[in-house]
DNA sequence: ATAGTAATAGGAACTATTACTATTTAAGTA
DNA sequence: TACTTAAATAGTAATAGTTCCTATTACTAT
């Protein structure tokens, strides 16, 4: 893996914000600093960046964002205001029950609770 | 809504799998008997029957696929045969914890647990 | 039978993503 | 410092899943 400006650059971008960024958002963000950065790029890199395991990927209906939480994690999505927050619900005793009730091996959780975030309750 | 031929057959053939098929898979199983159906037409279905309730939509990677099993439930993802199980996990313990916790009113799960199920543990 | 409406077939369009290719660049080596 | 080479890039084409559009067909109630 050799060092690259658009690589770091893509990180660094991750590392900034807690929204979740899709590759497109990315791609925008990263042509303030590189303006001729391609979109293919950036889906390489995040790509790479997942596989190392830098970053996660979360797909999120038909389309992926990406999380700069390497923590395994779960995700809150609000209805209302659409946004994604971090939390841990799938723990070692799911995890347990799932081995003992349906002898199945867990390696990988997507978990996406969607409802109406404290924000939205009067 | 109005009686359909094509949907009705959409709908018949939801019904006779377990196997969480594709819009795709549905479509050549509709072609059977319906050699000129249009994929939009299954597709157009497909989400009018979601909205219903008569179905559940399932999001699996960048695809969609479909499930007549309308209950809530959550799904295991075999690694090695691919096979989807259908599992019920995240029940009101669960739901309350999130109340509590996030103050996170849940409305919809989605829950994909990956792993390797008891067909290849030796 | 006719008007009005709902559903359809077929294909174009759209969106997110991946693949391809010629060019550039990082990094090691003489 | 200049040379080499393998990896990464920009730009573009291609792909896959899905949605949209339009002319046509099929119900349904008068």
């Amino acid at each position: 893996m050799r060092y690259s400006h658009q690589k770091e650059t893509i990180s660094r971008i991750l590392e900034s914000t807690n929204i979740h960024p899709t590759a497109d958002w990315i791609f925008n963000q990263a042509k303030i600093n590189i303006p001729n950065i391609s979109l293919g790029t950036v889906y390489r890199n995040l790509k790479q960046l997942s596989d190392e395991g830098d970053i996660r990927t979360i797909h999120d209906g038909a389309i992926a964002r990406y999380d700069c939480n390497k923590d395994r994690h779960d995700h809150l999505r609000c209805k209302v205001c659409g946004d994604l927050i971090d939390v841990q619900l799938f723990d070692d005793d799911l995890r347990k029950i799932v081995k003992k009730k349906y002898k199945f091996e867990a390696d990988d959780v997507e978990m996406t609770i969607i409802g109406t975030c404290k924000k939205h309750t009067k």
